[in-house]
DNA sequence: AACGGAATCAACCGCGAAAAT
DNA sequence: GATTTTCGCGGTTGATTCCGT
């Protein structure tokens, strides 16, 4: 990756004269930060560098967070579905790309303004040559692949993310029960039993997890008696409000 | 294989607006 | 209300990679 080559090469991770470092950010520096964020939320930039021990002005964090570490950020090349997103939005809005980027979940500002500038600006001329075909037939085959990728790779995440949320869904759901139990007639026998069976062993933590076929995920039939019941526990104890990110 | 120009993209800068003091 | 601090935006830079010759 172009970053981490970067990265990778030390040399010009300058120190000013305020002791802020610049240029490009390493690993380590990541990490810190995503550890701020984590604990002290998004906001407060220039707390960073003492909160964190990061070398480091607010205006740098603020950035590499936003368009590098944030979560929810889309990674891979431009769809041609927001390729033609950011050619409308651009018509109405001209350069306000953090307008444009708004509508477009995932991506940043920079990225548009980027993708902007090096693909739209020159787009005007149609490729005259079979060489700028053959570029541009390499360049969609490129995005294919990414494309291909980064599905597999949203996937993954998803699964880990839904593993997860079932594992804190469920230490909500044996908390409430322990509150609520005489409450919630609707819980199915089988919830109660998956829920205290939890309790018990890490096998039978794994048994749960394959009953629901987290694992696989392909948790259609037996999920939903669980969230069946979830819901109707929600109902009763609305601050218990779970979220299932299926 | 070597070179040079084009393309890419992470990161910085300056500025103005909003919020805090 | 004035001043300072923080945040966000758009423009720009510069290192690296790509690609044609």
């Amino acid at each position: 990756m172009y970053w981490g080559v970067m990265a990778g090469n030390m040399g010009w991770g300058i120190i000013e004269e305020e002791g802020w470092r610049k240029g490009p950010w390493t690993a380590e520096e990541d990490r810190l930060l995503i550890q701020y964020v984590k604990l002290h939320g998004e906001g407060r930039w220039n707390s960073v560098s003492r909160l964190a021990g990061l070398k480091r002005n607010g205006k740098s964090c603020r950035l590499r967070w936003v368009n590098y570490l944030r979560p929810d950020l889309k990674k891979g090349q431009i769809t041609p579905q927001e390729e033609s997103i950011i050619q409308e939005l651009h018509a109405r809005w001209g350069n306000r790309w953090s307008t444009i980027a708004r509508s477009l979940p995932g991506r940043t500002d920079n990225e548009i303004k980027n993708y902007w500038r090096t693909h739209f600006k020159k787009k005007a001329k149609p490729p005259s040559d079979a060489a700028e075909k053959a570029k541009i037939r390499s360049s969609r085959r490129q995005q294919f692949q990414q494309q291909q990728l980064q599905l597999k790779q949203q996937q993954v995440q998803q699964q880990q993310q839904q593993q997860f949320q079932f594992n804190l869904d469920v230490e909500g759901i044996i908390s409430l029960l322990e509150e609520n139990d005489h409450r919630v007639p609707s819980i199915s026998q089988e919830t109660h039993e998956m829920v205290n069976m939890y309790q018990n062993t890490s096998e039978q933590q794994s048994y749960l997890y394959s009953m629901f076929n987290v694992n696989d995920n392909v948790s259609a039939p037996n999920e939903e008696i669980l969230w069946d019941g979830l819901w109707n526990l929600d109902d009763i104890v609305p601050q218990a409000k779970l979220v299932y990110t299926a």
